[in-house]
DNA sequence: GACCCGTGGCC
DNA sequence: TGGCCAAGGGT
């Protein structure tokens, strides 16, 4: 029987995928922008955000030149914000302290912000050739079942052994096809759900095929109860404009332009005319609005004001037409709230 | 190690 | 409908 590596690496020749936007190239600037758009987010959601975002920052430069607020505004909906702003610090570390050039040693290039381990190794092979080991979430599907390793993965000792288990199947030549082939086979075949085992080009040593374990592992990560929050979020109309506020640069939505937010119990029309300032025209109460994080649930409720701000301009908030919120850095949920008030 | 950090698709 | 989780990283 072939190796390990050259059965993935012949099956990514046949059947894995060769027509993503960013394969194309080994610009290591795309190579590392899809990679942190993939991070823990599906291929089909990146790729309208990949081609908005190419067609702005063409390469790295253009990016460290960008404003934060526009970088924002591009991952507008894509989540983990936290990654548009590392994205964006990086590529000013670059300038700044690489001359431009992206580094091409894995060591290196997992010191800049938002990149770890994986990222790193995943750049490294795919766009300087290195033979190094990525540990992504297909990659720990496909080697806790073939290898039969119980535990979750997210337990240190676990992950330790797939690191060493990924490092020792590495080919000596064409790491670029084998990394490749891996993620394609989590992605096309060695699928969470029901995976396509008789497509597979490992299957015949799989130790959870021949164990009858496939659905067992990998072991799910412990379940525990979500947390749930209330929270009223204010819509202050005036005149086609809409108040938003920036949320502080850390924290969740960390950056993005959001609607002011009060405790559920406070009365808005009062706190609209003492804290704001302004004097209420109309109160209307909204449709409750659920959303789910990963680690806990928001339930929000929206009041509408419309309100004439006569008196104190706090700084911090800014009015916007309606257009010109939606083409601002807005949370998903926020989104939602101010198409729907744009329709009524 | 435990938490934090988003969103959308799937069944 | 709701639980699960996807090309993870930071603290």
């Amino acid at each position: 029987m072939n190796s390990f590596a050259s059965r993935i690496i012949q099956w990514q020749r046949c059947h894995g995928r060769h027509s993503l936007p960013w394969q194309a190239t080994r610009d290591p600037y795309r190579i590392w922008l899809s990679e942190i758009m993939l991070q823990q987010t599906q291929v089909a959601t990146v790729i309208p955000y990949y081609a908005r975002f190419v067609a702005r920052f063409p390469d790295l430069p253009a990016l460290a030149a960008a404003h934060e607020d526009e970088v924002l505004a591009l991952w507008s909906g894509l989540g983990y914000y936290s990654r548009a702003r590392n994205l964006y610090a990086a590529a000013r570390t670059v300038l700044d302290e690489h001359a431009g050039i992206f580094p091409d040693v894995p060591e290196t290039i997992a010191r800049l912000p938002g990149i770890g381990r994986s990222t790193a190794a995943a750049i490294a092979a795919l766009a300087f050739g290195r033979a190094c080991a990525i540990l992504d979430g297909n990659v720990k599907r496909v080697l806790a079942r073939h290898a039969g390793i119980n535990g979750w993965p997210g337990e240190r000792k676990v992950e330790l052994a797939l690191w060493q288990l990924a490092a020792s199947r590495l080919p000596q030549a064409g790491v670029e096809t084998y990394t490749q082939g891996m993620m394609d086979l989590g992605a096309l075949v060695c699928t969470r759900g029901v995976p396509a085992c008789v497509r597979c080009p490992v299957s015949d040593d799989c130790v959870a095929r021949v164990d009858g374990r496939i659905e067992q592992l990998p072991t799910p990560r412990p379940r525990k109860a979500l947390p749930e929050k209330e929270v009223q979020m204010l819509l202050f109309v005036e005149d086609g404009r809409l108040l938003l506020e920036k949320r502080p640069p850390r924290g969740i939505w960390g950056g993005l332009w959001s609607l002011p937010e009060l405790p559920a119990e406070v009365d808005a029309g009062r706190h609209c005319r003492d804290h704001f300032g302004f004097r209420t025209i109309s109160l209307r109460t909204l449709p409750r609005l659920s959303h789910t994080f990963t680690h806990f649930k928001l339930h929000i409720h929206p009041v509408r004001l419309d309100v004439s701000p006569e008196g104190s301009a706090r700084p911090g908030p800014v009015w916007l037409p309606f257009s010109a919120a939606l083409a601002t850095g807005l949370p998903a949920p926020v989104r939602k709230l101010v198409l729907q008030l744009g329709e009524g």
